[in-house]
DNA sequence: TGTTTTGCCGAATGACCGGTAGGTAAATTC
DNA sequence: GAATTTACCTACCGGTCATTCGGCAAAACA
């Protein structure tokens, strides 16, 4: 009468006892699967039924690694989770936001799931609402701590770290929109330097930029 | 045998011959049930009933006036541009991107129409892709348009009138974001103000923004 | 009054969706 | 080889969706 998880947590990885070993590759493909699916159709427009042919499972299949979408797409965002907070943990300084718009150059697909999440957690009771939420926080947080740290409470053009740190973010999420729509009319990593530079108050550079 | 449209030509909207006239009035309801349903869900997480039933119709009385769910959507835009065009001529100083920022704080639902159909548009073949890239090349070039006409050729901060043209067409969408998830924590017009500034070269302002 | 045009609905259709139940085969331990 | 645990499938279900068809009532004109 013990409580039975029909699918155990995750943390629960290596082997448990005599039985078959756990399928943690195909786990993986199927997150893999997942997120491309997502990334492209957003999460309400994605289908169980697509992310298994991508893995060539059925859907059913599917189903018995993950018990239903929501839980899918929670396990796709705490993957990435690992890599955005050590991304994050990157950011001690200011500059190493152009480094962050340089690599999103290369890797499309994370960039349109967070963008297409980031706007899908608006509408109610999305399962991505609380995540997307929460990393604005983050962010933000993180953003204004280090720019405190190199300038103060004020920076030299004047704006506050609250300020620009919202503004930075603000900035990245659309410049990825206008990016993703016409990637060869704008140039991120340069758009982004431009903005860190005029916000701390630089010089203007006769070199264009 | 002469072909005959399901639903005329908006254009044809007065009386046309001797029969029961055009329920013009139903037409706006409808198109105004249509945005809100739309701004709050979404295209695809819309459905024709939900939009019919703001405006107490049944599903087929609605499609009576509209032939399918992407033509609604696109009355629904259609009739937004009226004023979006008569907005964008409104920016024909920098200045005036402060105020219609402003103007946004009073109307979520038309922001969230939009920050959700761009997201939205980013999948494929979806009704709002083309409409979203026409409208960011209008408003990219009206912007440029007037800081070239402000500042010639760079401005004061040394970035481009088409690199400022974006930075602040991307702090618009990304502010819009932010604001939606957490209105009281973000200061859309004081943001932009601020950004504004700090593009054209301003000097530090001592009191606070 | 008869004709025409429109407004609106009831019923039905077919596609797709996420999710459940039950069964079989494979892989591992003892 | 028996026991056990997992992998995966077929079949099925109830729900929602957009869309079509056919009909009836209302409103205008002749």
């Amino acid at each position: 009468m013990s409580e039975q998880e029909p699918t155990p947590p995750p943390e629960a990885l290596g082997r448990r006892g005599r039985g078959r070993p756990r399928a943690t590759r195909r786990r993986d493909q199927i997150l893999d699967a997942a997120l491309a699916e997502f990334a492209e159709s957003g999460f309400q427009g994605a289908s169980l039924a697509a992310v298994a042919r991508r893995v060539g499972l059925s859907q059913q299949g599917l189903l018995h690694h993950f018990p239903g979408k929501e839980a899918l797409l929670i396990a796709v965002l705490a993957r990435r989770d690992e890599v955005d907070v050590r991304e994050l943990d990157g950011l001690g300084e200011t500059a190493a936001l152009t480094g962050l718009a340089e690599r999103n150059t290369r890797r499309p697909e994370v960039v349109r799931l967070h963008t297409l999440l980031t706007a899908e957690g608006l509408t109610g009771d999305h399962p991505a609402s609380a995540y997307v939420r929460d990393r604005y926080a983050r962010v933000r947080d993180r953003l204004a701590h280090t720019l405190r740290a190199e300038h103060g409470d004020r920076l030299p053009s004047g704006a506050t770290p609250d300020q620009a740190a919202a503004l930075l973010t603000a900035a990245m999420d659309g410049l990825q929109l206008q990016w993703l729509y016409d990637p060869d009319s704008v140039d991120m990593p340069d758009l982004v330097g431009l903005l860190t530079d005029v916000l701390r108050g630089a010089p203007p550079d006769p070199a264009p930029h």
